[in-house]
DNA sequence: AACCCTATATACTCATCAGTAGATAATACT
DNA sequence: AGTATTATCTACTGATGAGTATATAGGGTT
């Protein structure tokens, strides 16, 4: 058979496991769903998953890194982007969100299940959420030096922005009374407003002035 | 014996095995954490945890009961206080997020564990969850009611500033370079700013004055 | 000081599942 | 078509750890 093929069925395979696996791990949590279970909810058995991964522990790695890859994408897109810091900041918090509500799923079950990896993939996954927010607070810097955004500590707004997002996760259900996209572009605007974070004197201001334009 | 002090001995030896199971949750996950490894860090035996909690899953729920709760009480002390919105939510912003970072073990544990509590456990502390919701959201429409914060959709700032707070407790490691007093001043600030999300024009003028004015 | 009752420990059981060995079916190759 | 090879299943094992029955010690009471 063609390689190429074979190939291609084998990552099918394991990609049917992995959606299965996410399915009930997402419902039940890891600690409380069997391998029996998965297998059941994809109509095959044990064996058929130990075919494709080693170990439980290594199919839970495989979905984590899929949560986190994610987010890593959608910075990598920004820091490739061109246009202002604001430009490229408003096109990442978009498209961050919105790839974070689409992998809600892997995400959750991946803040979850932390503690449940192999210490090696632990600290492999890790380091690919130490990569995001090096990355995220690289690009508010940027911002900052140009004079585009005023933030004091730059590390601080990139968990501010992730928290954002990540907390998502957790509480999203999908068909609920905002869409997907509307909560994107809602919670993007939130992470923009982060880099204009004034003096409270100047809040204060500006509050006044929103109670004068409003009335 | 006393009955007050039989009573407060009690609720030592219970706090105690809260204390001690949280330091291991938190380190290694519930479900990599033994009871004769929690009654060991205390230098006491298993069964002198079962005199005071039936079940694993009972310590587990009283752990995330208490993470929920200082978020509750916080929120609570913030609907009692007066002054106008914007220093009340100033002020339940900076002590929410210490609030967090104090409990910040048993909070991570919540979200990390909540799949592992019974399910009635898990219902009764949802509801708490949601209770924190809805009553931030409330403060929220008070302030945009009497014009002080522009909000469309509060909901969903009570979920960003949660997620702000929520996120703190996965990241945030006790002798980091921030003081947790600082963390808290810094997240409030920026948990303040959303109530003050300008259409993009506005805020692209805002950026223009910064601009002028900063240089 | 002798007794009793409660607190705690030792030492067990019993259920659950991750992981696997060996049987069987399906598919590819000649 | 018949054989080889791979994919999948049935049926097991072995470890682990929650929860408990029974023994012992410690502190309060008379």
């Amino acid at each position: 058979m063609n390689d190429d093929i074979r190939e291609a069925v084998l990552s099918l395979k394991r990609e049917r496991i992995v959606a299965a696996a996410v399915d009930m791990f997402y419902l039940h949590g890891f600690g409380h769903t069997t391998l029996d279970q998965v297998a059941e909810q994809m109509g095959m058995t044990k064996p058929f998953i130990y075919a494709h991964f080693s170990s439980k522990t290594e199919l839970l790695a495989a979905i984590c890194a899929q949560g986190i890859g994610v987010s890593l994408q959608a910075i990598d897109r920004a820091m490739a982007s061109d246009g202002t810091s604001r430009e490229r900041l408003a096109a990442f918090a978009n498209d961050f969100m919105l790839a974070v509500l689409e992998s809600q799923k892997h995400i959750a079950i991946y803040t979850r299940e932390e503690k449940n990896l192999e210490s090696s993939d632990r600290e492999r996954i890790q380091n690919m959420r130490r990569e995001f927010d090096r990355k995220l607070t690289g690009l508010l810097d940027q911002g900052v030096a140009k004079g585009e955004f005023n933030i004091e500590e730059t590390a601080l707004a990139a968990l501010a922005i992730g928290g954002i997002a990540s907390w998502a996760s957790v509480w999203f259900r999908p068909g609920g009374r905002l869409a997907a996209q509307d909560i994107a572009q809602r919670m993007a605007d939130f992470m923009l407003v982060l880099t204009q974070v004034d003096k409270p004197a100047e809040q204060s201001a500006r509050q006044i002035k929103l109670k004068e334009t409003s009335s």
